[in-house]
DNA sequence: CCGGTCATGTACCAGTTGGTGAGTTAGTTC
DNA sequence: GAACTAACTCACCAACTGGTACATGACCGG
Protein backbone atom coordinates (compact mmCIF):
# COMPACT_ATOMS: atom_id res chain seq x y z
CA UNK A 1 0.00 0.00 0.00
CA UNK A 2 2.51 2.35 0.73
CA UNK A 3 6.19 3.46 -0.85
CA UNK A 4 6.76 0.96 -2.95
CA UNK A 5 9.57 0.68 -5.84
CA UNK A 6 8.30 0.85 -8.57
CA UNK A 7 4.91 2.63 -7.34
CA UNK A 8 3.72 5.58 -9.63
CA UNK A 9 3.31 6.04 -12.90
CA UNK A 10 6.95 4.83 -13.66
CA UNK A 11 7.42 2.82 -17.42
CA UNK A 12 7.41 -0.41 -16.67
CA UNK A 13 10.62 -2.10 -16.90
CA UNK A 14 9.80 -5.74 -17.90
CA UNK A 15 11.78 -8.03 -16.40
CA UNK A 16 14.12 -7.91 -13.95
CA UNK A 17 12.21 -5.59 -11.71
CA UNK A 18 14.16 -4.54 -8.88
CA UNK A 19 17.51 -7.09 -8.86
CA UNK A 20 20.04 -5.67 -11.20
CA UNK A 21 22.28 -9.41 -11.40
CA UNK A 22 20.29 -12.43 -9.75
CA UNK A 23 21.92 -13.42 -6.62
CA UNK A 24 23.71 -9.95 -5.83
CA UNK A 25 21.96 -8.88 -2.95
CA UNK A 26 21.22 -5.28 -3.33
CA UNK A 27 22.30 -2.81 -0.32
CA UNK A 28 19.49 -0.55 -0.30
CA UNK A 29 16.33 -2.43 -1.23
CA UNK A 30 13.00 -1.34 -0.23
CA UNK A 31 11.34 -4.73 -0.32
CA UNK A 32 13.67 -6.30 1.76
CA UNK A 33 13.91 -3.54 4.30
CA UNK A 34 10.10 -3.10 4.33
CA UNK A 35 9.24 -7.22 4.64
CA UNK A 36 12.05 -7.42 7.35
CA UNK A 37 10.39 -4.93 9.68
CA UNK A 38 6.90 -6.63 9.15
CA UNK A 39 8.37 -9.48 10.02
CA UNK A 40 10.02 -8.41 13.19
CA UNK A 41 6.92 -6.62 13.93
CA UNK A 42 4.80 -9.40 13.81
CA UNK A 43 6.84 -11.41 16.37
CA UNK A 44 7.11 -8.76 18.63
CA UNK A 45 3.45 -7.90 18.68
CA UNK A 46 2.04 -10.79 19.03
CA UNK A 47 4.79 -11.69 21.79
CA UNK A 48 3.85 -8.51 24.15
CA UNK A 49 0.86 -7.05 22.97
CA UNK A 50 0.05 -3.71 21.19
CA UNK A 51 1.36 -1.29 23.90
CA UNK A 52 3.85 -3.76 25.10
CA UNK A 53 5.62 -4.01 22.18
CA UNK A 54 8.51 -1.16 21.69
CA UNK A 55 9.07 1.08 18.05
CA UNK A 56 12.78 0.71 19.73
CA UNK A 57 13.03 -2.56 20.32
CA UNK A 58 11.40 -3.64 17.18
CA UNK A 59 14.53 -1.61 15.14
CA UNK A 60 16.95 -2.72 17.02
CA UNK A 61 15.76 -6.36 16.01
CA UNK A 62 15.34 -5.25 12.21
CA UNK A 63 18.77 -4.96 10.24
CA UNK A 64 17.89 -1.43 9.65
CA UNK A 65 16.65 1.87 11.85
CA UNK A 66 14.08 3.05 13.85
CA UNK A 67 13.85 5.70 11.31
CA UNK A 68 12.99 3.10 8.35
CA UNK A 69 9.63 1.90 10.48
CA UNK A 70 8.54 5.57 10.42
CA UNK A 71 9.49 6.21 6.51
CA UNK A 72 7.82 2.83 4.98
CA UNK A 73 4.86 2.58 7.90
CA UNK A 74 4.14 5.98 9.19
CA UNK A 75 3.63 5.36 12.99
CA UNK A 76 3.15 2.32 14.99
CA UNK A 77 -0.49 1.92 14.94
CA UNK A 78 -0.09 1.62 11.21
CA UNK A 79 2.76 -0.70 11.90
CA UNK A 80 0.57 -2.70 13.75
CA UNK A 81 -2.39 -2.86 11.50
CA UNK A 82 -0.11 -3.40 8.11
CA UNK A 83 0.83 -6.72 10.45
CA UNK A 84 -2.64 -7.81 11.08
CA UNK A 85 -3.30 -7.39 7.14
CA UNK A 86 -0.79 -9.31 6.63
CA UNK A 87 -1.46 -12.12 9.29
CA UNK A 88 -4.96 -11.98 8.16
CA UNK A 89 -3.90 -12.59 4.35
CA UNK A 90 -1.76 -15.29 4.75
CA UNK A 91 -4.50 -17.47 6.50
CA UNK A 92 -6.94 -16.82 3.88
CA UNK A 93 -4.44 -18.48 1.43
CA UNK A 94 -4.19 -21.19 3.18
CA UNK A 95 -7.67 -21.59 3.67
CA UNK A 96 -8.60 -21.26 -0.03
CA UNK A 97 -6.68 -24.53 -0.64
CA UNK A 98 -9.13 -26.38 1.48
CA UNK A 99 -10.93 -29.10 -0.92
CA UNK A 100 -13.68 -31.61 0.51
CA UNK A 101 -16.13 -31.34 -2.49
CA UNK A 102 -15.27 -34.79 -3.23
CA UNK A 103 -16.12 -36.32 0.49
CA UNK A 104 -19.20 -37.04 1.62
CA UNK A 105 -20.89 -34.52 3.95
CA UNK A 106 -19.98 -36.08 7.22
CA UNK A 107 -16.19 -37.35 6.15
CA UNK A 108 -16.15 -33.39 4.13
CA UNK A 109 -16.86 -32.02 8.12
CA UNK A 110 -15.07 -34.08 10.17
CA UNK A 111 -11.85 -33.27 7.30
CA UNK A 112 -12.29 -29.59 7.29
CA UNK A 113 -12.43 -29.41 11.40
CA UNK A 114 -9.32 -31.42 10.96
CA UNK A 115 -7.39 -28.77 8.61
CA UNK A 116 -9.17 -26.03 10.66
CA UNK A 117 -7.28 -27.61 13.77
CA UNK A 118 -3.96 -28.13 11.93
CA UNK A 119 -3.95 -24.82 10.69
CA UNK A 120 -4.41 -23.04 13.78
CA UNK A 121 -2.43 -25.02 15.61
CA UNK A 122 1.00 -24.40 13.29
CA UNK A 123 -0.13 -20.41 13.57
CA UNK A 124 -0.09 -19.56 17.38
CA UNK A 125 1.42 -15.99 16.59
CA UNK A 126 -1.71 -15.42 14.61
CA UNK A 127 -4.24 -16.83 17.04
CA UNK A 128 -1.98 -14.57 19.82
CA UNK A 129 -2.81 -11.11 17.32
CA UNK A 130 -6.38 -12.19 17.28
CA UNK A 131 -6.37 -12.24 20.88
CA UNK A 132 -4.68 -8.80 21.34
CA UNK A 133 -6.97 -7.10 18.45
CA UNK A 134 -9.89 -8.76 20.93
CA UNK A 135 -8.84 -6.87 23.70
CA UNK A 136 -9.00 -3.62 21.87
CA UNK A 137 -12.08 -4.41 20.53
CA UNK A 138 -11.05 -4.86 17.10
CA UNK A 139 -10.93 -1.24 16.64
CA UNK A 140 -7.94 -1.67 13.94
CA UNK A 141 -9.65 -4.52 12.00
CA UNK A 142 -12.81 -2.19 12.17
CA UNK A 143 -10.85 0.25 10.43
CA UNK A 144 -8.98 -1.16 8.02
CA UNK A 145 -10.87 -1.51 4.64
CA UNK A 146 -8.69 -4.37 3.61
CA UNK A 147 -9.49 -6.73 6.93
CA UNK A 148 -13.51 -5.71 7.32
CA UNK A 149 -13.96 -6.97 3.75
CA UNK A 150 -11.77 -10.29 3.44
CA UNK A 151 -13.74 -12.73 2.07
CA UNK A 152 -13.47 -16.37 4.69
CA UNK A 153 -12.89 -19.40 2.05
CA UNK A 154 -13.49 -21.95 5.50
CA UNK A 155 -17.14 -20.58 6.34
CA UNK A 156 -18.10 -21.01 2.10
CA UNK A 157 -16.67 -24.19 1.91
CA UNK A 158 -18.55 -25.02 5.39
CA UNK A 159 -21.69 -23.67 3.92
CA UNK A 160 -21.74 -25.53 0.86
CA UNK A 161 -20.74 -28.80 2.95
CA UNK A 162 -24.19 -27.99 5.11
CA UNK A 163 -25.89 -28.08 2.01
CA UNK A 164 -25.16 -31.21 1.05
CA UNK A 165 -25.82 -32.65 4.30
CA UNK A 166 -29.23 -30.62 4.85
CA UNK A 167 -30.41 -32.38 1.40
CA UNK A 168 -29.23 -35.86 2.06
CA UNK A 169 -31.18 -35.51 5.41
CA UNK A 170 -28.13 -36.50 7.49
CA UNK A 171 -27.89 -32.85 9.05
CA UNK A 172 -29.80 -31.02 11.39
CA UNK A 173 -31.02 -27.92 10.23
CA UNK A 174 -31.56 -25.68 13.19
CA UNK A 175 -27.93 -24.01 12.34
CA UNK A 176 -26.23 -22.05 9.76
CA UNK A 177 -22.76 -21.93 8.86
CA UNK A 178 -21.35 -19.09 10.93
CA UNK A 179 -22.98 -21.22 13.88
CA UNK A 180 -20.76 -24.32 13.19
CA UNK A 181 -17.70 -22.53 12.03
CA UNK A 182 -17.97 -20.88 15.60
CA UNK A 183 -17.89 -24.14 17.22
CA UNK A 184 -14.71 -25.22 15.40
CA UNK A 185 -13.37 -22.31 15.95
CA UNK A 186 -13.85 -21.68 19.68
CA UNK A 187 -12.48 -25.14 20.09
CA UNK A 188 -9.31 -24.48 17.91
CA UNK A 189 -8.40 -21.15 19.04
CA UNK A 190 -9.06 -21.38 22.89
CA UNK A 191 -6.80 -24.70 22.79
CA UNK A 192 -3.94 -22.14 21.57
CA UNK A 193 -4.85 -18.80 23.13
CA UNK A 194 -5.68 -20.32 26.31
CA UNK A 195 -3.39 -22.61 26.81
CA UNK A 196 -1.02 -21.01 29.57
CA UNK A 197 -3.70 -20.11 31.65
CA UNK A 198 -5.80 -23.58 31.44
CA UNK A 199 -2.34 -25.42 31.78
CA UNK A 200 -1.25 -23.45 34.84
CA UNK A 201 -4.75 -24.29 36.37
CA UNK A 202 -5.64 -27.65 35.59
CA UNK A 203 -1.83 -28.78 34.83
CA UNK A 204 -2.75 -30.07 31.34
CA UNK A 205 -0.95 -28.50 28.72
CA UNK A 206 -4.20 -28.76 25.29
CA UNK A 207 -1.22 -28.64 23.08
CA UNK A 208 1.27 -31.59 24.25
CA UNK A 209 2.10 -33.79 21.11
CA UNK A 210 1.02 -36.78 22.86
CA UNK A 211 -2.73 -35.64 23.25
CA UNK A 212 -2.89 -33.77 19.25
CA UNK A 213 -4.51 -36.54 18.25
CA UNK A 214 -7.01 -37.43 20.24
CA UNK A 215 -7.81 -33.46 20.33
CA UNK A 216 -8.29 -33.48 17.25
CA UNK A 217 -10.16 -36.42 16.73
CA UNK A 218 -12.77 -35.01 19.86
CA UNK A 219 -13.05 -32.10 17.78
CA UNK A 220 -13.97 -34.18 14.75
CA UNK A 221 -16.38 -36.62 16.95
CA UNK A 222 -17.90 -33.26 18.49
CA UNK A 223 -18.73 -31.25 15.23
CA UNK A 224 -20.37 -34.44 13.87
CA UNK A 225 -22.13 -35.85 16.68
CA UNK A 226 -23.74 -32.67 17.18
CA UNK A 227 -24.91 -32.42 13.35
CA UNK A 228 -26.02 -35.91 12.91
CA UNK A 229 -28.09 -36.11 15.87
CA UNK A 230 -31.80 -34.80 15.22
CA UNK B 1 -3.43 -9.40 53.19
CA UNK B 2 -1.74 -6.47 53.55
CA UNK B 3 -1.98 -3.85 56.25
CA UNK B 4 -5.31 -3.91 57.62
CA UNK B 5 -5.61 -1.55 60.65
CA UNK B 6 -6.15 -4.50 63.41
CA UNK B 7 -3.31 -6.12 62.65
CA UNK B 8 -0.37 -6.35 64.97
CA UNK B 9 -1.27 -8.67 68.18
CA UNK B 10 -3.21 -5.74 69.28
CA UNK B 11 -5.99 -6.91 72.38
CA UNK B 12 -9.16 -7.90 70.39
CA UNK B 13 -11.22 -4.89 71.54
CA UNK B 14 -14.60 -7.25 71.13
CA UNK B 15 -17.64 -6.08 69.28
CA UNK B 16 -17.55 -2.68 67.11
CA UNK B 17 -13.90 -3.64 65.59
CA UNK B 18 -13.26 -0.53 63.52
CA UNK B 19 -16.03 1.29 62.61
CA UNK B 20 -16.57 3.84 66.13
CA UNK B 21 -20.06 4.47 65.28
CA UNK B 22 -22.22 2.44 63.02
CA UNK B 23 -22.93 4.36 59.85
CA UNK B 24 -20.90 6.97 60.55
CA UNK B 25 -17.81 7.00 57.48
CA UNK B 26 -14.26 7.07 58.66
CA UNK B 27 -12.31 9.59 56.91
CA UNK B 28 -9.06 7.09 56.82
CA UNK B 29 -9.61 3.20 56.03
CA UNK B 30 -7.60 0.78 54.70
CA UNK B 31 -10.07 -1.58 53.69
CA UNK B 32 -11.81 0.70 51.56
CA UNK B 33 -9.04 2.57 50.34
CA UNK B 34 -7.46 -0.87 48.91
CA UNK B 35 -10.81 -2.25 47.70
CA UNK B 36 -10.92 0.93 45.72
CA UNK B 37 -7.77 0.70 43.81
CA UNK B 38 -8.86 -2.68 43.31
CA UNK B 39 -11.95 -2.10 41.66
CA UNK B 40 -10.28 0.54 39.44
CA UNK B 41 -7.88 -1.29 38.25
CA UNK B 42 -9.82 -4.31 37.46
CA UNK B 43 -11.91 -2.04 35.27
CA UNK B 44 -8.03 -0.53 34.15
CA UNK B 45 -6.13 -3.91 33.67
CA UNK B 46 -9.16 -6.04 32.00
CA UNK B 47 -9.83 -2.80 29.38
CA UNK B 48 -6.36 -1.70 28.24
CA UNK B 49 -4.20 -4.91 29.42
CA UNK B 50 -1.56 -5.00 31.41
CA UNK B 51 1.09 -2.87 29.57
CA UNK B 52 -2.18 -0.63 28.51
CA UNK B 53 -2.97 0.44 31.94
CA UNK B 54 -1.62 3.27 33.60
CA UNK B 55 -0.74 3.67 36.83
CA UNK B 56 -1.25 7.19 36.72
CA UNK B 57 -4.27 6.57 35.34
CA UNK B 58 -5.94 4.15 37.73
CA UNK B 59 -4.57 6.49 40.68
CA UNK B 60 -6.76 9.47 39.06
CA UNK B 61 -10.00 7.40 38.95
CA UNK B 62 -9.78 6.56 42.54
CA UNK B 63 -10.85 8.73 45.37
CA UNK B 64 -7.07 8.46 46.40
CA UNK B 65 -3.58 9.04 45.25
CA UNK B 66 -0.81 6.79 42.88
CA UNK B 67 1.55 7.17 46.08
CA UNK B 68 -1.14 4.67 48.19
CA UNK B 69 -1.18 2.26 45.13
CA UNK B 70 2.40 1.50 45.72
CA UNK B 71 1.76 2.13 49.67
CA UNK B 72 -0.87 -1.07 49.25
CA UNK B 73 0.19 -2.95 46.51
CA UNK B 74 4.31 -2.01 46.29
CA UNK B 75 4.00 -2.18 42.55
CA UNK B 76 2.29 -2.18 39.17
CA UNK B 77 2.80 -5.98 39.13
CA UNK B 78 1.86 -6.57 42.38
CA UNK B 79 -1.54 -4.77 42.00
CA UNK B 80 -2.27 -6.86 38.81
CA UNK B 81 -1.34 -9.99 40.42
CA UNK B 82 -3.68 -9.25 43.52
CA UNK B 83 -6.28 -7.82 40.45
CA UNK B 84 -6.36 -11.42 39.27
CA UNK B 85 -6.58 -13.11 42.25
CA UNK B 86 -9.70 -11.65 43.52
CA UNK B 87 -11.06 -12.24 40.22
CA UNK B 88 -10.54 -15.90 40.16
CA UNK B 89 -11.77 -16.12 43.24
CA UNK B 90 -14.85 -14.63 42.92
CA UNK B 91 -15.60 -16.42 40.07
CA UNK B 92 -14.67 -20.15 41.78
CA UNK B 93 -17.59 -18.94 44.48
CA UNK B 94 -19.66 -18.53 42.05
CA UNK B 95 -19.03 -21.77 40.83
CA UNK B 96 -19.22 -23.49 44.43
CA UNK B 97 -23.03 -22.72 44.32
CA UNK B 98 -23.49 -24.99 41.21
CA UNK B 99 -26.01 -28.11 42.38
CA UNK B 100 -26.77 -30.81 39.39
CA UNK B 101 -27.11 -33.99 41.77
CA UNK B 102 -30.71 -34.16 41.56
CA UNK B 103 -30.82 -34.47 37.86
CA UNK B 104 -29.88 -37.33 36.11
CA UNK B 105 -26.50 -37.42 34.15
CA UNK B 106 -27.70 -36.15 30.90
CA UNK B 107 -29.77 -33.11 32.35
CA UNK B 108 -27.23 -32.37 34.98
CA UNK B 109 -24.44 -32.09 32.33
CA UNK B 110 -26.70 -29.87 30.45
CA UNK B 111 -27.40 -27.96 33.00
CA UNK B 112 -23.62 -27.35 34.12
CA UNK B 113 -23.08 -26.31 30.28
CA UNK B 114 -25.93 -23.77 30.93
CA UNK B 115 -24.74 -22.36 34.28
CA UNK B 116 -20.92 -21.82 32.87
CA UNK B 117 -22.20 -20.15 29.83
CA UNK B 118 -24.51 -17.55 32.58
CA UNK B 119 -21.28 -17.22 34.67
CA UNK B 120 -19.06 -16.24 31.47
CA UNK B 121 -21.61 -14.15 29.43
CA UNK B 122 -22.03 -12.19 32.48
CA UNK B 123 -18.11 -11.63 33.69
CA UNK B 124 -16.78 -10.37 30.39
CA UNK B 125 -14.22 -8.60 32.50
CA UNK B 126 -12.78 -11.96 33.89
CA UNK B 127 -12.76 -13.38 30.60
CA UNK B 128 -10.91 -10.05 29.10
CA UNK B 129 -8.16 -10.46 32.06
CA UNK B 130 -7.63 -14.06 31.33
CA UNK B 131 -7.01 -13.33 27.41
CA UNK B 132 -4.08 -10.56 28.59
CA UNK B 133 -3.01 -13.26 31.55
CA UNK B 134 -2.49 -15.32 28.04
CA UNK B 135 -0.96 -13.14 26.17
CA UNK B 136 1.62 -12.72 28.99
CA UNK B 137 2.06 -16.47 28.84
CA UNK B 138 0.21 -17.05 32.54
CA UNK B 139 3.51 -16.13 34.34
CA UNK B 140 1.86 -14.28 37.02
CA UNK B 141 -0.74 -17.09 37.49
CA UNK B 142 2.22 -19.88 37.55
CA UNK B 143 3.97 -17.35 40.47
CA UNK B 144 0.65 -16.73 42.34
CA UNK B 145 0.81 -19.31 45.24
CA UNK B 146 -3.12 -18.31 45.46
CA UNK B 147 -4.01 -18.94 42.05
CA UNK B 148 -1.65 -22.05 41.07
CA UNK B 149 -3.24 -23.82 44.17
CA UNK B 150 -7.13 -22.97 43.41
CA UNK B 151 -9.49 -25.99 43.37
CA UNK B 152 -11.85 -25.83 40.62
CA UNK B 153 -15.37 -26.60 41.54
CA UNK B 154 -16.47 -27.09 38.00
CA UNK B 155 -14.56 -29.62 36.98
CA UNK B 156 -15.10 -31.77 40.18
CA UNK B 157 -19.12 -31.35 39.69
CA UNK B 158 -18.63 -32.16 35.83
CA UNK B 159 -16.30 -35.32 36.99
CA UNK B 160 -19.53 -36.27 39.33
CA UNK B 161 -21.59 -36.23 36.36
CA UNK B 162 -19.34 -37.90 33.96
CA UNK B 163 -19.14 -41.06 36.66
CA UNK B 164 -22.62 -41.40 37.14
CA UNK B 165 -22.86 -41.21 33.09
CA UNK B 166 -20.63 -43.89 33.14
CA UNK B 167 -22.19 -46.04 35.75
CA UNK B 168 -25.45 -46.01 33.69
CA UNK B 169 -23.91 -46.45 29.78
CA UNK B 170 -24.67 -43.43 28.27
CA UNK B 171 -21.81 -41.38 27.75
CA UNK B 172 -18.91 -42.87 25.83
CA UNK B 173 -15.80 -43.31 28.25
CA UNK B 174 -13.17 -42.18 25.92
CA UNK B 175 -12.84 -38.62 27.61
CA UNK B 176 -11.60 -37.38 30.74
CA UNK B 177 -13.98 -34.40 32.73
CA UNK B 178 -11.06 -32.27 31.73
CA UNK B 179 -11.68 -32.85 28.11
CA UNK B 180 -15.47 -32.15 28.29
CA UNK B 181 -14.50 -28.98 30.72
CA UNK B 182 -12.52 -27.98 27.65
CA UNK B 183 -15.16 -28.37 24.96
CA UNK B 184 -17.72 -26.13 27.66
CA UNK B 185 -15.18 -22.83 28.16
CA UNK B 186 -14.04 -22.81 24.65
CA UNK B 187 -17.34 -22.39 23.44
CA UNK B 188 -18.14 -19.78 26.23
CA UNK B 189 -15.19 -18.16 26.46
CA UNK B 190 -14.79 -17.77 22.49
CA UNK B 191 -17.99 -16.19 22.60
CA UNK B 192 -16.81 -13.42 24.81
CA UNK B 193 -13.22 -13.19 24.48
CA UNK B 194 -13.49 -13.14 20.37
CA UNK B 195 -16.67 -11.24 20.09
CA UNK B 196 -15.26 -8.33 18.08
CA UNK B 197 -12.69 -10.02 15.98
CA UNK B 198 -15.40 -12.51 14.90
CA UNK B 199 -18.26 -9.60 14.97
CA UNK B 200 -16.04 -7.17 12.49
CA UNK B 201 -15.46 -9.99 9.86
CA UNK B 202 -18.83 -12.01 9.81
CA UNK B 203 -20.79 -9.11 10.92
CA UNK B 204 -22.39 -11.45 13.56
CA UNK B 205 -22.65 -10.23 17.27
CA UNK B 206 -21.91 -13.56 19.52
CA UNK B 207 -23.41 -11.77 22.16
CA UNK B 208 -26.51 -10.43 20.69
CA UNK B 209 -29.73 -10.71 22.96
CA UNK B 210 -31.58 -11.99 20.41
CA UNK B 211 -29.08 -15.06 19.30
CA UNK B 212 -28.94 -15.74 23.14
CA UNK B 213 -31.25 -18.72 23.68
CA UNK B 214 -30.24 -20.73 20.17
CA UNK B 215 -26.28 -20.21 21.93
CA UNK B 216 -27.29 -21.40 24.86
CA UNK B 217 -29.36 -24.81 23.42
CA UNK B 218 -26.33 -25.18 20.91
CA UNK B 219 -23.84 -26.11 23.55
CA UNK B 220 -26.03 -28.28 25.48
CA UNK B 221 -26.84 -30.26 22.61
CA UNK B 222 -23.27 -30.39 21.52
CA UNK B 223 -21.83 -31.24 24.44
CA UNK B 224 -24.76 -34.04 24.83
CA UNK B 225 -24.74 -35.26 21.65
CA UNK B 226 -21.26 -35.67 21.88
CA UNK B 227 -21.15 -37.49 25.19
CA UNK B 228 -24.35 -39.32 24.13
CA UNK B 229 -22.52 -40.95 20.66
CA UNK B 230 -21.00 -44.05 20.99
C1' DC C 1 29.38 10.72 -15.40
C1' DC C 2 25.99 13.62 -13.64
C1' DG C 3 21.77 15.10 -11.46
C1' DG C 4 17.93 13.85 -8.93
C1' DT C 5 15.37 11.04 -6.04
C1' DC C 6 14.70 7.26 -3.08
C1' DA C 7 16.55 5.01 0.85
C1' DT C 8 19.04 5.28 5.03
C1' DG C 9 21.76 6.66 9.40
C1' DT C 10 22.51 10.06 13.32
C1' DA C 11 21.18 12.82 16.75
C1' DC C 12 17.84 14.61 19.20
C1' DC C 13 13.36 15.88 21.71
C1' DA C 14 9.10 16.61 24.41
C1' DG C 15 5.87 14.12 26.91
C1' DT C 16 4.97 10.20 29.60
C1' DT C 17 5.67 6.44 32.95
C1' DG C 18 6.53 3.78 36.90
C1' DG C 19 8.34 4.80 41.05
C1' DT C 20 9.95 7.31 45.51
C1' DG C 21 11.68 10.56 49.62
C1' DA C 22 10.05 12.96 53.04
C1' DG C 23 6.90 15.17 55.56
C1' DT C 24 1.82 15.46 57.62
C1' DT C 25 -2.56 14.22 59.82
C1' DA C 26 -6.21 11.08 61.72
C1' DG C 27 -7.26 7.88 65.04
C1' DT C 28 -5.95 4.92 68.80
C1' DT C 29 -3.74 3.74 73.20
C1' DC C 30 -2.37 4.47 77.77
C1' DG D 1 -3.57 14.90 76.53
C1' DA D 2 0.78 12.99 75.15
C1' DA D 3 2.76 9.57 72.41
C1' DC D 4 2.58 6.56 68.80
C1' DT D 5 1.53 4.49 64.38
C1' DA D 6 -1.16 3.68 60.34
C1' DA D 7 -2.94 6.23 56.59
C1' DC D 8 -2.24 9.71 53.66
C1' DT D 9 -0.34 14.08 50.66
C1' DC D 10 2.95 16.46 47.86
C1' DA D 11 6.65 17.26 45.10
C1' DC D 12 9.88 15.26 42.40
C1' DC D 13 12.76 12.15 39.22
C1' DA D 14 15.34 9.14 36.02
C1' DA D 15 14.39 6.30 32.29
C1' DC D 16 11.90 5.47 28.55
C1' DT D 17 8.83 6.16 24.39
C1' DG D 18 7.02 7.40 20.08
C1' DG D 19 8.29 10.45 16.89
C1' DT D 20 11.19 13.76 13.90
C1' DA D 21 14.78 17.23 11.61
C1' DC D 22 18.43 16.83 8.96
C1' DA D 23 22.43 15.23 6.72
C1' DT D 24 24.19 11.70 3.60
C1' DG D 25 24.90 8.09 0.50
C1' DA D 26 23.18 4.70 -3.05
C1' DC D 27 21.04 3.75 -7.28
C1' DC D 28 19.01 4.88 -11.93
C1' DG D 29 18.03 7.27 -16.24
C1' DG D 30 19.89 9.90 -19.52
Amino acid sequence: MAAQPSEPGAPVRGDVPDVGVAGVERIRDAERTRADILAVATREFADRGYAGARINEIADKTSTTKRMIYYYFGGKEQLYVAVLEEAYRRIRVLEQQIDVEHLDPVHAIRELAGVTFDHHESHPDFIRLVSIENIHRAEHIARSTVLSNLANPAVDVLGAILRRGWDAGVFRDDVDALDVHQVISAFCVFRTANRHTFGAIFGRDMLDHARREHQRRMLGDLVVAYLTTH
